[in-house]
DNA sequence: TATTTGGCTATTGTCGACAATCGAGCGAGT
DNA sequence: ACTCGCTCGATTGTCGACAATAGCCAAATA
């Protein structure tokens, strides 16, 4: 229920500035205003709504600026402890699901549905942090992803969908080394060239 | 009233793995279970709790490692950033709020009363933060600082509170060169030594 | 004895009604 | 014409009651 709400703003249904008002989502909602609040105020705090206190609620935009200049270096920097640490302890479960998800990403970007492919994305990396067994880092993750996933939605124009998988594949395979040697580089440079995802 | 029971948990009266009910919660706090819901659901974000559907929640504790593994680097690639974008755009006003602060934590560490100087620490560099002129850092910032207080209060010994206020004044002093030379080394090596705040 | 099934309790999830607050618009006085 | 204060509508904040769920324990069963 509260995924629902997230989808209409962070795939662009929702115009940056447009007000959100709590009885009225409730109402195209079907629910009360009670999961509404807990929606907006999640979404808030990553970043897609800004609220004020009696005042209510606004849809917010993103920057480029603040893309490359703050989240992306912030995700960079989450991303290379993540991996490195997940390197050892990823079982083969874990390198199975996350074939299974490039192969996912890899039907969406055939049939250029462009969330499904940017869903699979978002999985890929999720796994890999959240395997690194560091709870906190799996929090700002979170936090984080929303707003670039948002932002590579609203602006970002249809690019090498192709490209994109091939480099998760390359990822994958780098993860199977286990050397962070082979993956740090690999993902540095995946990360700073399709700058979004 | 979301400060409350904020404060219970990073002033560490609340122990790591200590189950938060909502009833017992409203009760001692003397109100009802909506604000209590919300202020678990921000606790949540802030990586401080971590709650379960229909099973309830529980106080999170922070590793040391991630603290220096995680928590600390992004914190460093976000403070550099908005401490060379805020310098441009700071006011005489700013400096002599920053001023103002350093005379708060300098009479709190005067009276050992770590809570207070932590409190100005946190201010100080959120001031700064907020004057980059970019919400979503701000908004990063305050989805991780509370995590570096808490453990800060929690596991941090009483350190140099006196070098403390020290490092801060001189924090101010550079910023009000607008040298990005002089800022950015003394910021990094201000966040690397004093590693919690 | 091991296992499953059924109810029971503690706790969270949801709802609708009411209270508090903000800002806009209006009118009176200068 | 301008400012001050007031009322009023829109919206969020708070509350108490009820529904749904998960986990536990005992009883029934093989």
């Amino acid at each position: 229920m509260v995924e629902a709400l997230r989808t209409m703003i962070v795939s662009g249904r929702l115009e940056p500035g447009e007000r959100l008002i709590e009885n009225r989502i409730s109402q195209t909602l079907h629910t009360s205003r009670g999961p509404v609040r807990e929606a907006l105020r999640e979404l808030e705090h990553e970043g897609l709504v800004q609220s004020f206190p009696y005042r209510g609620a606004v849809v917010l935009g993103v920057s480029e600026e603040e893309v490359h200049e703050v989240l992306i270096p912030i995700r960079l920097t989450l991303e290379r402890f993540a991996f490195a640490k997940a390197l050892e302890r990823m079982s083969d479960a874990d390198f199975a699901d996350l074939g299974k998800i490039a192969w996912m990403m890899e039907e969406a970007a055939r049939g250029l549905d462009l969330q499904k492919v940017v869903e699979a994305d978002v999985s890929f990396h999720e796994l890999v942090i959240r395997r690194a067994g560091q709870p906190h880092a799996v929090q700002i993750w979170r936090s984080i992803a929303p707003r670039i996933r948002a932002y590579f939605l609203r602006y970002g124009q249809f690019r090498d969908l192709e490209g994109l998988v091939g480099e998760h594949r390359a990822l994958l395979a780098a993860l199977q080394t286990r050397e962070p040697d082979v993956v740090l580089p690999l993902l540095e440079q995946h990360i700073a060239v399709h700058s979004p995802l």
